[in-house]
RNA sequence: GGGCCCAUGGUCUAGUGGUUAUGACAUCUGCUUGACACGCAGAAGAUCACCGGUUCGAGUCCGGUUGGGCCCA
């Protein structure tokens, strides 16, 4: 027979489950709902090993709840929204969206954006994930564009949206605001430049260092750090800058850094966030020395109008000749700067739409209290993101492509003319206002240009994927979703604002649970990245190994963790997923026929199906809880160790020579159980596997809609015996290498001696006999050789609770004692300590090993637990 | 600077206070055993990042240091 090929075999039943569509939700089953807030893919393009692990392992919650008899929602969906597609094509086109017409541009980024997805959705079969295509959405369409505006109508009703005056992240090449996760940090050097305040009474210069002299045109204060006794007299004081000559305080506050720069710091209106914090602190103005273009504006009088990076060198080029700079020196910053395109970002005084936070604080962190967070340590990162919110979400954006908001302003007095929730999807530049004029002021309305920050649109997919707002019966039924599951930088964001918004819009949590995966990362452990050179492509691995083996890496990783990618997983993928068709051949060409239960078995028939039952419970437990890599260890040593290295062995004589169904019995269901079970990781060689072996007598069309298996009953008694009969055969095959022999070579006599040697081996003795290729076998309980203790080795767990201190003493005169000399009266060892007490160990505090003592040259002997093994040759 | 997390053979990784620390990949030795040489049986390879503490006993618990990751300032 053939070899497992994956190449053909992947493709071939790729294409058998979308003719089957076994995957699709039944909203009309009665079956208990498992379903899962899938993550948008994103619409860039090429899959990166990111996106190859986070979905697989998604995959696997789907495709075990499947198998657990739930009825699976599990979306394929996309994430189209957004900068990076405008990004991309303005490059691809060569132009700025400010080029060509709004809607021209628009249309421009649809279209860009739907080319990959076909492309997309193929790699996700490929990678056998079982999305289901019948519950498919977009979210730059209009049936997704839609709910996203309806849910802003509806919290504008609910005042919990207002348009406000704040700063802003702002990026003065994209033109936009930032919300706080687009802004990215980055280590740069700059000058840090020594420039000289003046007193005003006394005249006296004050040296203050700064990396921004051009935002001296806002500077509102001047601080020291209160312990600063140097700089004590300049408390209260009163300043004037250089060049502007304006009029500054001087307060000491803690958050100075008297070893940084001068130890004097100015404060200006607005360099960065600890100005602000400082400008919240004295309550001073905010006033806008650069404006949305990253022009200086009028109060930077002669700098007017000059970018912020010439008005920088201009400045300090004047206050050079005029001998205010006193010397520069190059400092580490880490700089705020734009995502997309790294400029750095300014904070900006501009009117935007907010969604209320803050005072929602406590109802958010009560509702993400209810949520099952795995793994759990995730929940205080999301804690403790909201105990540090300072302010409200801000939601609009001045770009293109994404959800229009659904407004109009007057011209004249800004009034705010709402759109009515049937009036949606509507883009406001394209549509006019179904009022002619402002009710307010009888003005003329005018579109709102802006669109939604992309989380807008992202933070309902829980509400998008319930039928929320289209069907309220599947909505009560659906709602909430069973399971979000995402990466962890994304907490803050896309699991923060979905309960926020859920929160404000359903009074309820979004989603049961909550699974959180880490990232991979480059085979050094460091984050992969285009500007790195270390971005590895999944698709030429998937190509060489196979999906199989690219999921066999994913179920490598633990959740929550980041993982450095290592190739070596998916070689050893590759090779179980041989070994798995190869178990389930052998298992096929046994039992031409599902076999019954006979009334008796062999112990060892009985001792595998024990720890078969154990495994499904271990197994059941951990994905249970989203640990698929304990589940994965757990299959795969059981399958490849216990089932194919010992068990099949062992049997091998009997399902060759009788027809013995106990053996038949055991191989089909242990064989058929575990093929479930590592369905769930390796789902192509599984189909594969069943299809060849298994679907003669079985019902389900494809192994990925079948039941899960059974936990058969623990055997303890069997699981002894079992465990017994698999030392005697390793430690017999193990002998046989040291010796040079090779496994199938002929042993003439076996001995196996020991007072638990009956019990042990009852049952077993034809199994072993054979298994080993021994003539005859025998098993007695005694035989007439001298035993020899061989070595004392102290129970630490039993010495050390007993005698505490004293242990660690024991232990080693214990380990020391000569053990030939050894002299146990009614088994205890007496022992004399250092200090002169005498101690009396019983049983419970050592073990013995001994071995009969052998004079016949012909004769060997191997220990296996408390039993000897006598080769005789 | 803050919060959370990580550090275990050459490499990646498991590890629930208690004998000799798990497994994989790579290396070495033997074996073509009637599913699999992508296999089987073995071997070698680990001061469990560092310093201190708690404990009869610490890879495991606590504190600190160093290095790394995510998010934020």
């Amino acid at each position: 027979m053939p070899q497992y090929d994956w190449r053909e075999s992947e493709p071939k039943w790729q294409a058998k489950w979308k003719e089957w569509e076994i995957y699709r939700f039944d909203p009309e089953s009665d079956d208990e709902v498992f379903s899962i807030d899938n993550p948008p893919r994103y619409a860039s393009g090429a899959l990166h090993l990111g996106h190859a692990y986070g979905y697989t392992v998604i995959d696997f919650a789907a495709r075990y709840k499947r198998l657990k008899g739930y009825n699976v929602f599990f979306p394929l969906c996309f994430d189209v929204n957004g900068t990076p597609v405008e990004v991309r094509v303005e490059k691809v086109m060569g132009i700025k969206a400010s080029d060509v017409p709004r809607q021209e541009f628009i249309s421009m980024c649809e279209e860009f954006a739907e080319k990959d997805i076909g492309e997309m959705t193929r790699q996700f079969e490929m990678l056998g994930e079982s999305m289901d295509p019948s519950i498919y959405y977009q979210t730059d369409a209009e049936y997704y564009r839609k709910l996203t505006q309806i849910s802003f109508i509806r919290m504008f009703k609910k005042d919990l949206v207002y348009k406000g005056h704040f700063p802003v992240n702002w990026c003065t090449r994209c033109g936009t605001a930032l919300a706080a996760a687009e802004v990215n940090y980055d280590h740069r050097s700059t000058a840090l430049n020594y420039i000289k305040f003046r007193d005003v009474d006394t005249g006296e210069e004050v040296p203050v260092a700064t990396t921004r002299p051009e935002l001296l045109c806002t500077c509102l204060l001047v601080a020291v750090h209160p312990d600063d006794e140097s700089k004590a007299w300049m408390v209260g004081r009163e300043l004037a800058t250089p060049v502007f000559d304006k009029r500054v305080k001087v307060v000491a506050d803690p958050k100075v850094d008297p070893e940084f720069g001068t130890g004097t710091v100015m404060i200006c209106s607005i360099g960065d966030k600890d100005d602000l914090d400082w400008i919240m602190k004295y309550g001073l103005s905010l006033e806008k020395g650069i404006d949305e273009a990253g022009r200086m504006t009028e109060l930077a009088g002669e700098y007017g109008g000059m970018t912020v990076v010439d008005a920088r060198r201009s400045i300090i080029d004047d206050m050079k000749v005029a001998g205010l700079l006193t010397r520069q020196e190059d400092t580490d910053q880490n700089v705020g700067v734009c995502w997309r395109c790294h400029t750095p970002i300014e904070f900006l005084k501009a009117p935007q739409w907010f969604v209320k936070t803050l005072e929602f604080k406590d109802l958010v962190l009560k509702m993400v209290d209810e949520i099952d967070w795995h793994p759990e340590f995730m929940k205080v990162r999301i804690n403790d993101w909201i105990n540090s919110l300072a302010w409200d979400w801000v939601v609009s954006r001045q770009r293109y492509f994404a959800t229009a908001i659904p407004l109009w302003e007057c011209e004249d007095c800004g009034h705010v003319l709402m759109a009515e929730e049937d009036e949606c999807y509507v883009d406001p530049t394209s549509t006019p206002p179904r009022v002619e004029k402002c009710e307010a002021c009888g003005g003329r309305y005018v579109g709102s240009t802006e669109v939604f920050d992309t989380w807008m649109d992202s933070s309902i997919s829980p509400l998008y994927n319930t039928f929320w707002e289209r069907d309220a019966a599947l909505f009560d039924r659906l709602y909430p979703m069973t399971l979000r599951p995402q990466s962890h930088d994304i907490i803050r964001t896309w699991a923060f604002y979905t309960i926020l918004r859920e929160m404000q819009l359903t009074n309820e949590r979004p989603w049961h649970e909550i699974m959180i995966h880490g990232f991979v990362m480059a085979p050094n452990g460091r984050p992969m990245h285009a500007s790195s050179g270390n971005v590895i492509d999944p698709m030429p691995l998937i190509e060489k190994y196979g999906g199989d083996a690219m999921r066999y890496y994913a179920s490598t990783c633990s959740l929550g963790m980041d993982h450095a990618f290592k190739e070596q997983e998916l070689v050893r993928g590759n090779r179980l997923a041989v070994k798995v068709w190869n178990v389930m051949k052998l298992i096929g060409a046994a039992c031409k026929t599902r076999p019954d239960r006979p009334e008796s078995m062999h112990p060892v028939d009985r001792w595998i199906l024990s720890r078969f039952g154990a495994l499904v419970r271990e197994v059941e437990e951990s994905n249970d809880e989203y640990e698929f890599d304990r589940s994965m260890a757990a299959i795969q040593d059981f399958l490849w160790h216990e089932v194919a290295d010992h068990y099949i062995e062992l049997v091998k004589p009997r399902i060759y020579s009788d027809d013995d169904e106990g053996a038949k019995y055991t191989l089909y269901t242990v064989g058929l159980g575990l093929l479930k079970m590592i369905s769930v990781f390796l789902p192509h060689v599984s189909e594969d596997a069943y299809q060849m072996n298994f679907k003669g007598s079985e019902e389900p069309v494809s192994i990925h809609i079948s039941a899960w298996p059974d936990a058969p009953l623990r055997d303890k008694e069997s699981e002894r015996r079992g465990e017994n009969v698999k030392s005697v055969v390793a430690a017999i095959r193990s002998w046989k290498s040291a010796k040079g022999l090779s496994l199938n070579s002929e042993i003439p006599r076996l001995e196996i001696v020991g007072a638990t040697a009956d019990d042990l081996m009852a049952g077993s003795e034809e199994d072993v006999r054979a298994a080993v290729k021994a003539a005859e076998l025998e098993v007695k309980a005694s035989v007439s050789l001298e035993e020899k203790v061989v070595r004392v080795r102290p129970v630490h767990n039993q010495l050390g609770p007993e005698f505490k201190k004293d242990a660690k003493e024991i232990a080693e005169l214990l380990a020391s004692l000569d053990p030939q000399a050894l002299e146990v009266e009614g088994g205890v060892i007496a022992l004399d300590l250092s200090d002169g007490r005498t101690v009396e160990l019983g049983e419970e505090f050592y073990a013995l090993e001994k071995r009969l003592a052998s004079e016949r040259g012909d004769l060997e002997q191997v220990a296996v637990g408390t039993l000897s093994v006598l080769v005789y040759m």
